[in-house]
DNA sequence: CGTTTGTTTGACGTTACTCAAATCTCGTGG
DNA sequence: CCACGAGATTTGAGTAACGTCAAACAAACG
């Protein structure tokens, strides 16, 4: 009987349950693993592009991926984030895309080889459903992300971002046990991916703070004073309205 | 022989070549139909919850769904939109998300049996390629759309929205041809889509006609005067520079 | 300890939102 | 085919929010 790779043992990708690798058959872990890559980024270092033609599908250990696009006078925009268990399949992206693929915070990431990713959704159900979902959540993430933030002022997009990214880590104790929230890459990058500028999210924490949602201890250590009032924020719209299907349902009345 | 059925003679999913139903084998295609649902939407019209609980995966024949959040003042926000060919799969999609799918336009889905769905990834390649692809690619669309739209002001986003919905459209000669672009939907839902208000969508369609860009010839009807010009505006970010790599590259070199 | 990088604060300008009203479009029924 | 009316778009004026720039301050790093 073949043994665990000694790459796989300490992986996340293959230690924790419901990740992509810890429901493969041993062989199959071992052909896989032959043909991949396990890497670790640095905070700001990049996804090289020559490497991801050769590997084009990643798997997320540990960390954030961020995609992250900047623009001629040094100010960025992160689309979208990718974070532990997810699987990356950048075949067909976009060609910018796969230039913009920033560690957001210290990361582990594994490159897997295509044909073997392609065997293994061909034979392995569990890892097909996995890799499905994976896919999945990151579309509905997205779509999330814009629907909530489209139309939020800046406030209300820092306390969305706090309750959903609390939520999103919500099985990593590290960021989301207590009152104590850390913000989890800075703040630069946070307004990047906000949509908005380092000092408005200065001003917007401040502001959050006066309202008695949270309290800024520190830089990034961030204390959650109420909760709920800090949900109702975030569920806020740009009219200071909360947000609902209420109105969905009134039109349908008016319709009939 | 088994026959090709009925109700799948004319549908763009089997129709079409590189769509889901069309390289399914006939025996696998007779028996997705006869557990599955074809539907038309008017515009307007909402996908029902009840529907998607049986039926949680759906293929879009022709048409556009918008992913359409109401807030209680009537305001709204489009998130995303599927087109022609997308199989979108709700499975495990956050509950609000499943009462927000409004037809942008006069659509025909059909509604797909998941456990023959499941059957089909795992029995035929091709459909599995294809449904990965289209998952893929809804993903790849919202990354773009939110590194795009993020930063970028109102006659930018408008810009960005003509030449990408006529890429994104290219192999539908209706909406793509000649310097004529018909808005597919209607300016509010542009307004909702865009992140910005209908007033504000007025303006900029104002703006970019006095640069020399386009010219409005009815409220939904544009002649694109300038497409170089279009695209140019389409490029620019906030701070009106030109989006580009070449500051990643600067930084790059300020750190080696 | 000094240098670099990131965050905060303030003053000012611009954009886009808000509200209200006029005008236009398009589907409907006569 | 035309007239009507609801819904959609346009226009204008006033205002709040955020971006921009510049400089002080704090934190992280070797």
């Amino acid at each position: 009987m073949p043994e665990i790779p000694k790459s796989c043992r300490g992986c996340a990708l293959y230690c924790r349950t419901g990740f992509f690798c810890s429901v493969l058959p041993t062989e199959s872990l071992v052909a896989l693993s032959e043909l991949s890559r396990p890497r670790s980024l640095k905070i700001g270092e990049t996804i090289s592009e020559t490497a991801l033609e050769m590997w084009p599908i990643i798997g997320i250990a540990d960390g954030i991926i961020g995609v992250k696009r900047f623009q001629s006078n040094g100010n960025g925009s992160i689309a979208a984030f990718f974070v532990a268990g997810d699987i990356v399949d950048l075949r067909g992206a976009p060609a910018r895309m796969c230039s913009d693929l920033t560690a957001l915070t210290e990361t582990k990431v594994c490159y897997l080889s295509p044909s073997m990713f392609d065997e293994i959704m061909a034979s392995c159900k569990d890892a097909r459903r996995i890799a499905w979902e994976s896919l999945q959540s990151q579309t509905f993430r997205m779509i999330e992300q814009v629907a909530e933030l489209s139309k939020k002022r800046a406030p209300e997009r820092l306390a969305w971002f706090i309750c959903e990214f609390r939520r999103l880590h919500s099985t990593n104790p590290d960021t989301t046990r207590g009152p104590i929230f850390r913000l989890p890459f800075r703040q630069v990058d946070l307004a990047d991916y906000l949509g908005i500028q380092p000092e408005t999210i200065s001003r917007g924490l401040r502001h959050l703070e006066q309202q008695g949602a949270i309290r800024v201890l520190k830089a990034k250590i961030i204390e959650i004073v109420d909760q709920d009032l800090l949900m109702s924020i975030a569920m806020r719209s740009q009219d200071g309205e909360l947000a609902s299907a209420a109105k969905h349902r009134f039109r349908v009345l008016q319709a009939s």
